[in-house]
DNA sequence: CAGGCAAGTGTTATATTATAACATAACCCT
DNA sequence: AGGGTTATGTTATAATATAACACTTGCCTG
């Protein structure tokens, strides 16, 4: 079995993306992973994870929020930012903080630092685990005597599809 | 004259910074900068620089409002949002994505991409401006066909002299 | 220099995002 | 079943940000 990681957690969206089938497996894998680490994914937190992944785009708080809300019984909002919350620590969703939204991760349960392609057109997002990437952040901030317990990189622009020619 | 640019547009403060003549000079830089882009650094937009200049650390809008506002007399919140606004656009102050709030460029003017080394700890910012980081994140978005209009890098973490050791 | 347009600011109201604090419920262990 | 811990519900409010429109100021041009 090979060693070598992704370096593309999650890639934009092709055409003939499966979705059903990609949310299906990310809440499979976010179970075991719970499992596996002894903490608890109840009903809210699997529905609030559900919500999040069934975008491959950031979702609001408050999107979800309105979404949990089943008819007239509508959920206050420290229910989702606490599922959220729980979401993020464990590695199934992250937050893009210059959206103050919150995106499905490429691979649930990887809690390392991710850096995300943020096309201001479509809208969709990639999200990388680019080691190159983070070794020269890490390189420079260590000549400083800096250590790096939290990054956020963020990118926006055009993706392939969205670029004119 | 070296052509070599600043790879450090700010670094933590040292014990001797001169505080008052590093915020007059930025103040004085920023008056011609205007002045050559035909752009107008107003009296309230002066303030606001003013103010965020002032702290060598992120500050919020909120805070720069009440700084504004003369013993009665508050200015309301658009107010500031768009002197930070043109601020920003302008290259004098930055807006911290990760803390919602603003910093003043260390070099005022300047408009590329920058990256921030934030100290969880003492609350302290170092602004890099950094061409390797910027290349290897260009690369890997080129190789996906993504072409970066702004970027967000923002390192949360602990500097020098608040490292334990 | 008057008239008028554009840019900047004031003001009111409200939208959006997020958390504090405390009550209740569910789960888990023995 | 008892009792602690973890999770959720609920109410209120804090913190962040913008829309919309009125008014003022600067500046250009005739």
């Amino acid at each position: 079995m090979s060693v070598e990681r992704k370096q593309i957690l999650a890639p934009f969206k092709s055409a003939n993306h499966a979705h059903a089938r990609c949310l299906k497996s990310a809440l499979t894998k976010a179970e075991s992973v719970c499992q596996a680490r002894g903490v608890r994914l109840t009903r809210l937190r699997r529905r609030v994870l559900e919500l999040v992944l069934g975008s491959h785009e950031p979702v609001k708080a408050y999107e979800v929020l309105e979404q949990l809300g089943t008819q007239r019984k509508r959920a206050a909002p420290p229910t989702v930012y606490r599922a959220l919350d729980f979401l993020q620590e464990e590695g199934f969703v992250h937050r893009i903080e210059s959206m103050n939204a919150y995106i499905g991760c490429g691979e649930p349960g990887h809690q390392g630092a991710s850096q995300f392609l943020i096309c201001h057109k479509c809208g969709e997002v990639a999200e990388l685990d680019d080691d190159e990437i983070f070794a020269v952040i890490f390189k420079k901030a260590k000549r400083l005597g800096f250590r790096i317990d939290d990054q956020t990189v963020e990118l926006k622009g055009l993706c392939k599809s969205c670029r004119p020619g």
